[in-house]
DNA sequence: GCTCATGGCTCTACACTGTAGATCTATACG
DNA sequence: CGTATAGATCTACAGTGTAGAGCCATGAGC
């Protein structure tokens, strides 16, 4: 069972990486096999469990990797944020999956321990860590959706091509940063700077936790 | 024309806010309107432009509440985030589509220009405005689709129901945080404090700006 | 050898999706 | 009256995921 299974997955996902997920249809992926489309279903028992399967394939790769990252953690957080946006350009169908199909699969939760483990020894008290976690990993699946989707896209909120709709006036904010609009984006050195940015947040909150009352004290939730 | 346009964005928000999207097709829009679902074409184009133009009525809701909303920087900011979860919440379906199908409109503009206001406000330079703003935006939209698509939900990653699947030991984080797992989490706190911890990095980039060179430095792009 | 059970496949069909293009119908105008 | 137009219906197509019946090859037991 586990080679046809496996098969089929490898088929999918290299019919995604060609010509995105809406190409993977189990007719598109049975035909790449070489069998027909209801013979999919021993192995992977319906098209959400498909898309599960795949999404589940990727989180392997990466948790191979992460076992590999060494440093403190700060190196640590940076490089898994860095991680899986290389994941999300290699393959960009899978950040609507991330976000829409929540991966309750080992290696998710191996993801998340990692982060857990690098905001403890940043200095974060216990009861906060699952939030930080849950704040990061957001702002890093967001940013990769963003990416993936074209709302980043260059122009894509340049009022300028719409002046005829909106009256002169109405986007001060616009005004007044109008000559920095112009710049190419450089995405790259954005999600860095954001991800350093994220990290002096943690920072400032392990430095909070320390000064009131120790790194797990027992004061009551947040 | 504008007349069955509106009638038919009514019938599929009205639909989609029952049963979910996947229940907009065009032949139940058609249905709920009282034609034949080749008689939308004239109205809305396509299926995507009936998305894009029920994501637009959405935006335009938003828009007239944005506008009434006083206050500081802070005050204002905070306000945002709470109106695009406001929003979330009635309509569920929209979060994918707002993170999958970038909006154009006018009024989307007028919502990123609001936040350009409030950090300009906030002392931010000019050149890190749009930045800041894609990084805040990105964090809500992220958080929005997280909760709505229950990445979020209790226990999705609680490790503790697949102990036979991961060596004991293997959860360094989880072990250390395992007493926070088990309370019950409150989505609209941790949203609060996750919003005033951006807040917060939004005024240490102010100051730091403050400190270094001033609101609008002519320095290189970052 | 034969028979039976099993796993894995094919075949046929269905309900559903978005939408193309031809045609119909009602109305307004000259 | 005839003509033009807007907006609808009708018919059909190509595509989607998947149900259920049946087929086929293989292995085990007698």
């Amino acid at each position: 069972m586990s080679g046809r299974r496996e098969e089929i997955l490898d088929a999918a996902l290299d019919l995604a990486d060609e010509r995105g997920l809406a190409a993977v249809s189990m007719r598109a992926v049975a035909d790449r096999v070489g069998v027909t489309p209801m013979a999919l279903y021993p192995h992977v028992g319906s098209k959400a469990a498909l898309l599960d399967g795949m999404v589940g394939r990727l989180l392997g790769g990466m948790a191979a990797e992460l076992a590999g990252t060494e440093g403190d953690w700060t190196v640590r957080l940076s490089a898994y944020g860095r991680q899986a946006r290389e994941l999300a350009k290699r393959h960009p169908w899978s950040v609507n999956l991330l976000l829409t199909r929540p991966a309750v699969t080992p290696d998710a939760v191996r993801f998340v321990d990692a982060i857990y483990t690098a905001l403890l020894e940043a200095g974060v008290p216990a009861r906060l860590v699952p939030r930080l976690e849950r704040l990061v990993s957001t702002f890093v699946l967001g940013f990769l959706a963003s990416e993936a989707n074209g709302r980043f896209a260059p122009g894509t909120l340049d009022p300028r091509g719409r002046r005829g709709q909106l009256p002169e006036g109405a986007l001060p904010g616009h005004a007044a940063v109008a000559r920095w609009l112009d710049l190419p984006s450089d995405l790259d050195a954005e999600f860095e700077a954001d991800q350093a940015d994220l990290r002096q947040l943690v920072e400032r909150i392990a430095a909070d936790a320390g000064a009131s009352a120790g790194p797990d004290s027992r004061t009551l939730p947040e």
